[in-house]
RNA sequence: GCGCCCGUAGCUCAGUGGAUAGAGCUCCCGCCUUCUAAGCGGGAGGUCGUUGGUUCGAAUCCAACCGGGCGUACCA
């Protein structure tokens, strides 16, 4: 990355520097330690190059000098470097109060590009992940009802995470955990049997409070039609095999909404398991073991408080049952046993209040609670005609996840519920994602990469002529396209002529190229930042780089070398487009 | 009450220690004989919730306060 190419002759600088003591009481050691931060950052304004560098800003006190005195000492190093002479740094300048400002040639920029025609798919990968193991939890949604937005949000940001990570070298693991035991599943089964009965002719009462009917229907309508009144007879047993049987439908029903939003989970890890295997019963024997235990009023109580939570929890019931704390401990003893990493949870903002019990259980269970990360997100709001769509069932408001995808369609879900940092609440607005212009950034990238597209096609594919009939040859054949693609790997020669274009067009090609460079660095600050959005966003900076360049300039000219080095561009460009919207899971199409 | 998250243009949001705080939408004005106008350019629009502190420098860090959301179970 030329950032970090900077940062390293700026060192140099600093280095020699001190060494001929121009830096007052900063010795060569000093300069070398690391101990002085060198910050390479883009200027906002173009004026003040492509680069910029505030260490003097930082230095001036340890110097005792003025910063603008000490960054005119470094450019004057920087000057003798071999960046400058190879003409790969074209300008350095010192801006009040202290800034060192650089500005680029051409060696480095066309480097960026063949970079990208070497790379194609792989450009901006990391190894940032080393081949780490990660688990990556989320969605887990229950058994007994229909996904929502929320949901989808969590769905679409877990999902983009692990595309992230994977993409920055991590082996990622995704998985659903399915509640498929406790008191809202028994309801669930008391809920489908009484609709069973009735659906087959008996009349008997519908649960108080129960899942709503409309919802289950279909679904006990399912188990009906394949098992007919098998059931009938169950008697005691009604709710938990037709229950069991419902819950499974609803699951396929989840899981073939979330494959459809291009989330495929590699395993559905089940509740009821931990519990027929005896691993919840064991977690309790193992909070024992560490003295984390006690009990009071017929119940088993953790000593949450000392482990960091606000209050002791309970962990098993005066009747007998297990809590969800103990359940989830001993989920994640078993996670932790299967030798991850890093251990990353995407949990809805309103379980926050659970952290800390988890994180105590994790403590108490003798592992490292800094490998478990919960990532919380906030609410999703709909809108629709600028009014807020209230989330209530009551009123029949209610709009669940599938609706949503099927009214504006997966890749403007996926975008709008991508973009959002976690901790932000979400405004989605059901209009604006259905619009087809540049209100709506999902369609916007879109059709810039398609865009790139129909250049490449233009350039080597034959037209036929809508009016005449006639079938007008290309500029280029394929074979010409495969030695322009071994120039363009090569890299130098062939994308100087970018630079020759007049100040307007090669002033856009140069943002372009500059925006490619940056890909791998949001890629390397998103994982950092367990941020995917960013790469949503940064998507949309470079389809409005190449919109602009579009309009100032043709691709295909009448000059051959012009002609090949933009190809060369926009193919790039295409690349890269491709690249960040993979990882938000967004298609990028051919023609729109 | 306590805990977590949020507060930046009329709206939706970027920006988390640096130069004149940025985009899109909305409103106004321009641009299609030529690779996709589903596009591009220009204009208008701001006490960065408030007050204090740290710093050469604060939207960014700290403190208090104000406003909004969520949570605060022997539910899951």
């Amino acid at each position: 990355m030329i950032k970090e190419k900077l940062a390293e002759i700026l060192r140099q600088a600093l280095v020699e520097a001190c060494e001929n003591g121009k830096m007052g009481p900063l010795t060569k050691a000093d300069a070398e330690s690391g101990t002085i931060a060198i910050v390479i950052e883009k200027p906002k304004s173009a004026e003040h190059g492509d680069f910029a560098c505030g260490m003097a800003l930082k230095m001036a006190t340890l110097v005792k000098t003025s910063p603008l005195r000490i960054a005119e000492t470094l450019a004057e190093y920087i000057g003798k470097s071999k960046a400058v002479e190879s003409g790969a740094i074209a300008k350095i300048t010192v801006a009040a109060p202290g800034f060192i400002n650089f500005t680029l040639g051409t060696a480095w920029l066309t480097e960026v590009i063949s970079d990208v025609h070497r790379q194609t798919t792989a450009y901006g990968r990391s190894t940032t992940g080393a081949g780490k193991k990660v688990l990556v939890e989320y969605v887990s949604a229950n058994p007994t009802g229909e996904l929502h937005i929320g949901h989808g949000r969590n769905a679409v940001f877990g999902s983009c995470l692990s595309n992230l990570m994977k993409f920055g070298g991590y082996h990622v693991d995704q998985e659903f955990y399915i509640n498929d035991y406790g008191e809202q599943i028994l309801h669930l089964g008391r809920c489908a049997w009484a609709l069973y009965q009735r659906l087959l002719g008996k009349e008997v009462e519908y649960p108080a409070e129960g899942y709503p009917e409309e919802f289950l229907r279909d679904f006990v309508q399912k188990v009906v039609d394949a098992h007919g009144d098998k059931y009938l007879q169950s008697g005691e047993q009604g709710p938990s095999v037709v229950g069991d049987l419902v819950k499974d439908l609803i699951i396929e029903n989840q899981k073939a909404l979330l494959q459809n939003l291009g989330i495929k989970f590699d395993d559905w890890y089940s509740e009821r398991s931990l519990h027929a295997s005896g691993k919840v019963a064991d977690v309790l024997k193992e909070f024992d073991k560490h003295g984390f235990t006690y009990e009071k009023d017929g119940a088993y109580w953790l000593k949450a408080q000392e482990l960091g939570d606000e209050r002791d929890r309970v962990l098993r019931k005066s009747t007998g049952a297990t809590t969800y704390l103990a359940n989830d401990a001993a989920y994640h003893l078993e996670k932790y046993r299967r030798g991850y990493d890093l251990v990353i949870n995407i949990w809805g903002a309103d379980h926050h209040g659970q952290v800390p019990g988890l994180k105590g259980a994790v403590r108490a269970l003798g592992q490292d609670p800094s490998k478990l990360e919960v990532v919380l997100t906030q609410m999703v709001n709909l809108s629709r005609d600028g009014q807020t769509v209230k989330m209530s069932k009551r009123a029949g408001t209610v709009i669940m996840l599938s609706e949503v995808v099927e009214e504006v369609g997966v890749d403007a879900t996926r975008y709008y519920l991508a973009e959002s940092s976690p901790q932000n609440t979400i405004n989605f607005d059901l209009d604006l994602a259905k619009k087809t212009s540049r209100e709506n950034p999902a369609f916007y990238i879109q059709y810039a990469h398609a865009r790139c597209c129909a250049i490449l096609r233009r350039a080597m594919e034959p037209v036929v002529n809508a009016e005449t009939g006639k079938t007008d040859q290309p500029p280029f054949s394929q074979t010409q396209w495969q030695e322009f693609l071994q120039e363009y790997q090569a890299g130098g020669e062939v994308f100087t002529a970018l630079f020759d274009s007049d100040s307007t067009i090669a002033g856009h090609q140069k943002a372009l190229i500059a925006r490619l460079e940056l890909f791998p660095e949001e890629v390397e600050e998103a994982l950092k930042t367990r941020l995917p959005g960013r790469l949503a966003r940064y998507a949309y900076d470079l389809a409005n780089d190449l919109q602009k360049f579009y309009e100032v300039s043709r691709v295909i000219t009448d000059q051959l070398s012009v002609s090949k080095a933009r190809l060369g561009l926009i193919f790039a460009t295409k690349q890269v487009l491709s690249n960040a919207l993979g990882i938000i899971g967004v298609s990028a199409p051919e023609r729109m």
